[in-house]
DNA sequence: CCTATATTGTATGGATCAGTACAGAATTAA
DNA sequence: TTAATTCTGTACTGATCCATACAATATAGG
């Protein structure tokens, strides 16, 4: 009973990929359809068929970027150890990802937030949702380095929950921004110095 | 012996404040040259004929943005009163400078830094430049207070800056994508936390 | 007033923008 | 094979982009 017509020649999730190079690269604006169509390998009429508009395909990008770096954050504050030896993993995988990567693109979506938060509405919710859930994760380590004793300063957990997010968005910030390593490992130590 | 013709219908200080808040309402690439005429009130003639082009225009926005900023934020580091209630003072600045504008515009100095930094040198050139002169504005106040005996911690007065920048500049990052005042109130508690 | 110089607004240029129209290609179901 | 359906690439749309050409305007010096 399903129509079935010509099948499509891509698979949404490497087109997706491909999309999310072109907006890290270029940011939205910056970004043409053109540009669009040659990363991702399909013409007009495939892209515009199966996604409908530049806007829509961006969305799809952002969360794709969202959902996987989320996981992968998340993982990173559950591993074993330390509640500072997991903070320390954090930091030094975000460091890892500032500088790795070619032309100092950033984290996307600071660099989405940056350009269009206030514009956009579905730029604006997924920062947010990516932003709560990363405080969530944070708390919950938090919580368990007090439990385990770890922390034996005066402040709540909420608080230094903000404090860390700052840190960590200001750290990604002035990596993209400036590349500067012994600063970057300045923040590291710095930061962590909370944490015990 | 001054060639003199028509003499100019307008100040170059005051178009090129009207363009940065056109650049700060739009960021670089969504801004037109149409919008840029709009707010300044400039014909394309007169634009084009005292500026060159829109990307000259864009550089003594952002230039002026960074002079006017630098010493703002040098002068609160530069009051009497404890280190504590020095950085206080820049962290209160910054909040009110973010929750005070219409439409979560932020600092257009780190919103041009994550929409061209890495594709724009001037761009680079004057982030990296105001980053420089804040960063040795809070060594000589950190320096200040250490010889005050205000710092019983064991690090190092580079150390304490880089920290500060980035808690600054994620906080800056926050508030313009996120604009969630308890948050903000918490950096900056957290954030001083490190300096008494 | 006249000449030289500079600024102004408008008209316009060529390029590029996001998006669409549509014919041909590729498949399934009958 | 045929009909129905979907996908693909190309050609094209009107709008908008940044920038320039240029004639009209306004000044200073002579």
């Amino acid at each position: 009973m399903n129509k079935s017509g010509r099948p499509r020649e891509f698979k949404d999730t490497a087109v997706i990929d491909a999309a999310m190079e072109a907006f890290w690269a270029n940011g939205y604006e910056a970004c043409s359809t053109e540009d669009l169509c040659k990363r991702t390998g399909l013409g007009r009429g495939s892209l515009y068929n199966a996604f409908g508009s530049k806007h829509e395909l961006y969305e799809h990008a952002l969360l794709r970027y969202h959902e996987a770096g989320i996981e992968a954050q998340v993982e990173i504050l559950r591993q074993p150890g330390s509640l500072q030896g997991r903070l320390r993993g954090l930091l030094e995988w975000a460091i890892r990802e500032d500088f790795s990567q070619e032309g100092r693109r950033g984290c996307l979506l600071i660099n989405a937030a940056m350009e269009r938060a206030s514009r956009d509405p579905a730029v604006e919710r997924i920062f947010d949702q990516h932003v709560t859930l990363l405080r969530q994760a944070l708390e919950r380590a938090i919580e368990a380095g007090r439990q385990a004793g770890e922390l034996p300063q005066p402040r709540t957990t909420s608080e230094l929950a903000s404090l860390f997010l700052s840190s960590y968005y200001g750290l990604r910030v002035l990596n993209a921004a400036v590349q500067n390593r012994a600063m970057a490992e300045q923040i590291v130590e710095g930061t962590l110095a909370s944490y015990a």
